[in-house]
DNA sequence: TGCAAATGTGAGGATTGCTCATGTTTGAAA
DNA sequence: TTTCAAACATGAGCAATCCTCACATTTGCA
């Protein structure tokens, strides 16, 4: 994470990546400017978030700006990165424990809440997955994120169900992570007791897939 | 749908709107401008999609084009809600009648191959639903259409079900179309072979739901 | 026919993502 | 310590694009 290569996406596709900070000077003007990235996304939205005003939040020129990040994407592709990363540390700690059904329960249902709970609480987390998912590399990187994520619940349904099919069982995972996002997404753009109703539901119908009756 | 105002949206809100046709002339070139638009985002996507190349190709300047949709957001709009009336309409028929189990579980699993094969056919509808989830005048949109699309779905379940309580299969219906719609985007955005596996486990879980195991 | 309203036009204003020629700083080899 | 190439920093300005507006034309009706 720290120190890996700074790169963008154009057309979904990874662009010509720009230098990465390599001076201690240069590290701490990147945190700078992904810490205004971040503040701007938090006002105002990924969309009203001008280039210039992070550059001038963070100190820094707008040369500067783009000598590490190749476009407007890229430093909102490096935030959604950071989150993505730290969530699935998260769930591979829920989930990697579990052996039997009714620990899979447990584990599925407090990390339903822990999203949640993130996914209200994180404003530029919520900008940038029910927001921008107009841009294809972002769409991607979730789409990455999910199967990774999904891996580790079916992980767990095949030690619970060694007999299944394993592609099925990759498929029902994929999706009810998938489905899970979804109604995160929703959940948030609606009221607030609409928005629990509805997780509960998801829960309701995810865990009667996973665990049975 | 016809004469009907032409709107636009700013912020999600709808902005000052533009004259609507009342000359046979000018509807006739609104019509141009809105084929002209379908045309452009079947080809490119409509982010692509340039206001001085739909205007260009439509026969008509660019003034003109700004005449009758007050922004960009405003035709992407208008074709999407000519796509929400024609398959609301399919889905009041397709849900109309039922009135047992069995024919929910029939009218349902028809119901979602139908919505499958839509996404899989038109490029525009893909584009707009899966892609331009960013503006948020669409994402009401699409959540105005998904609840009245729900309703259908509410009414069967309440003439199912009556002793149940009728906000929570509000809450179900709503949830399990939502869920639809989000796993139709998913699979169209993966391969065909994967897709329509994930709408098949999405069939079985949302009928377990919907009228039992 | 006259005329007001509706319609049509396109050059250009305004915004904004991004480039690039140029200058400065750093770290290490000589 | 000196040297110098690479890394870093700068910001005026380029280019793309959405949209406006002052003015011209057409239409429908009294």
């Amino acid at each position: 994470m720290e120190g890996s290569t700074v790169s963008g996406s154009q057309d979904g596709q990874i662009a010509s990546p720009r230098r990465a900070p390599s001076q201690q000077r240069s590290r701490e003007r990147v945190e700078r400017m992904l810490a205004a990235a971040s503040a701007l996304i938090a006002e105002q939205g990924s969309d009203a978030m001008r280039m210039g005003e992070v550059a001038e939040r963070a100190g820094v020129s707008i040369g500067s700006l783009y000598q590490f990040f190749p476009d407007k994407r890229a430093i909102i592709w490096a935030l959604a990165e950071r989150y993505t990363a730290e969530s699935q540390a998260c769930i591979a700690a829920a989930l990697g424990e579990v052996s039997d059904a009714e620990g899979l329960r447990r584990a599925f249902s407090e990390l339903v809440d822990i999203y949640y709970g993130l996914f209200l609480a994180e404003p530029v987390m919520r900008d940038i997955w029910s927001g921008t998912q107009a841009d294809k590399a972002l769409r991607e990187l979730e789409l990455a994120d999910s199967r990774a994520n999904a891996e580790f619940l079916t992980a767990v349904l095949k030690r619970l169900r060694p007999t299944a099919d394993p592609a099925a069982l990759e498929t029902t995972a994929f999706l009810i992570w998938q489905m899970g996002e979804a109604t995160m997404r929703l959940a948030i753009s609606v009221g607030r007791k609409e928005g629990d109703d509805l997780v509960a539901v998801y829960k309701r119908m995810a865990l009667r897939e996973l665990v049975g009756e």
